[in-house]
DNA sequence: CATCAAGTAAACAGATCGGTTACCTCCCGA
DNA sequence: TCGGGAGGTAACCGATCTGTTTACTTGATG
């Protein structure tokens, strides 16, 4: 693993966050990541596989930092399952917070059946698979129906501190989560 | 108002929707308006304003649209706030959705307090008031609480459609809307 | 010391970007 | 009949885009 790739790797997911895909030329990406053009096709083929890159580096990067905060917080199921929200609190607040990169990029590239759509697909999907995890583990009746509206609570939450530019969103998230959550603890039958 | 001018708008709307912003070009956009760019750069001065106005205009078209289709599935309050997704269900499932036209413009124009932001910051704010009116006449105690989770279920569900290409994501969010709602309509203090 | 891989800076190519302009046509009203 | 505004065509501008190439420097290894 070359260090020259790494620092355009970091360098790409720091500039696409901010600037977006296609507003991000590569001559810029080269400059800041202090390497020459020749090295970062020496590495990457295309623009594209570079994003390709970026994103995938980003997912492994993210799903790490944001299971081992969950996880920090407290050991019990329950706690956790809500943790998911102030982890999300914490990103939002962060002055480098522009949104998630994965739905900012199907946003670029959302026509047709690209890689650069796949990979988001893939990293959302492996956010979904953590928190049905987590819902398995509190137990509750219908742990799949409660993963997936924990979700999109999430999301929301993401796209809604994005254009709003305000944190608190995480913490109505949290709330409604919390409805959710004991709703889906109760033995009741649905009615 | 010049019959070309609007011509441009609704095509800036289709490509910008479809491709993106950085990634539409204007000549592309005189030409499938078949407008020539001289005509065209009367109209709007620049690119920025060409988006401006088609961002406006999408605004006053899609909230219209959806408030109507909301308000023609029932005139009952409770009914109403979970008729709205199935209209986003709806929407979802039309062959050119393509996400939310706003979210995708602050994914791209996230720097700064542009003027294309905050006119994605305006419809998301009135789509807000809208909810909260529903929440209102539906008489739950605490409405804007409420009416805050159903925006964030609202926006989960559309950057789920969106990325997993997936219409069913307006379900799941309606069955969440509904748990939070009826919990709304209890006269229990909060515990 | 010779060699070779890896790096840099810089020019370059061809296309496209947003935006402007010169020139022609057409139509409508005085 | 004539003037003027609106619109189209097409060339053009400088800048920037992705991607390639050339010429030079460096550093480690034999």
């Amino acid at each position: 693993m070359s260090l020259k790739r790494q620092e355009l790797i970091d360098t790409a997911i720091h500039l696409f966050s901010q600037h977006g895909f296609h507003a991000t030329g590569i001559d810029w990406i080269a400059d800041a990541a202090k390497v020459s053009k020749k090295t970062m096709y020496q590495h990457f083929r295309s623009k594209e596989e570079l994003i390709l890159a970026a994103l995938r580096h980003q997912d492994g990067l993210f799903r790490n930092f944001f299971m081992k905060s969950v996880e920090q917080i407290s050991s019990q199921p329950y706690a956790r399952l809500l943790a998911v929200f102030d982890v999300a609190r914490d990103w939002f607040a962060d002055e480098s917070f522009y949104g998630c990169m994965f739905i900012n990029a199907v946003g670029e590239y959302s026509h047709g059946d690209t890689a650069i759509r796949r990979a988001c697909q893939d990293f959302k999907a492996q956010m979904a698979d953590y928190i049905l995890k987590l819902a398995r583990d509190a137990g509750v009746k219908q742990p799949e129906a409660l993963a997936h509206s924990l979700a999109l609570l999430l999301e929301g939450a993401i796209v809604t501190a994005q254009v709003a530019g305000d944190a608190k969103a995480a913490d109505t998230a949290k709330q409604a989560a919390k409805v959710l959550l004991d709703n889906a603890l109760l033995d009741k039958p649905p009615g």
